[in-house]
DNA sequence: AAAATTTGGTTTATTTTGTAAACTTGTTTA
DNA sequence: TAAACAAGTTTACAAAATAAACCAAATTTT
């Protein structure tokens, strides 16, 4: 009846990386550490987890001098997202 | 942005459990095991939480002989729910 | 220009959570 | 009456989340 639901996204802060991915083309580290409002550790290991699961792309690259980190979201993880939302809706009856 | 999830309900089993309850007057753990496929020990552990949180009531009695364990979700319950939903929307995007 | 601070992260260690296996108590069946 | 079953609970282990500590380079302060 009711199916399982991604570990994977299933996760308050990951939710709300690939929340802010699939509105946007790209994200950096430090917009996502503001939006989230996450410490920068728990965020760098959210963001190898989508990574690995290949629900988001990451490259690194600089700001100037300054390291930065790009993400965004590929299609695996648009669609992993859109079965996690359908399945969702049957939990919560919407 | 985004606000919180309340974690008593972000958890598959728990949610589910919900679920269910927020749609009958009453189910027992027979019931619940078999609709969400738990093992025993798992749903015995999540009813538990739940009834702490307040979300659920918990009655203890006999079918015949046979112990019997009835829950029913409380107006905490609903309402708790309800904010979850709300909040999961925004992450969801729906 | 050295020292201190900030930036943008990663790694590691701790805590919390989820889960299944093992156990308990009592019942039914052979 | 012994074996199997039912309905849970407890406990022990695995996985996950999180924060604290750390690192390297850049910037600012003195």
């Amino acid at each position: 009846m009711l199916k399982p639901l991604d570990p994977i996204l299933h996760s308050e802060l990951r939710l709300a990386i690939m929340s802010i991915l699939i509105g946007v083309e790209s994200a950096d580290f430090v917009y996502l550490r503001k939006q989230t409002s996450a410490t920068a550790g728990n965020l760098s290991v959210q963001i190898d987890k989508l990574q690995k699961a290949g629900y988001i792309d990451v490259e690194k690259g600089f700001n100037g001098k300054m390291p930065r980190t790009t993400c965004s979201i590929t299609e695996q993880g648009r669609a992993a997202m859109a079965t996690y939302v359908e399945r969702l809706k049957e939990y919560l009856k919407i």
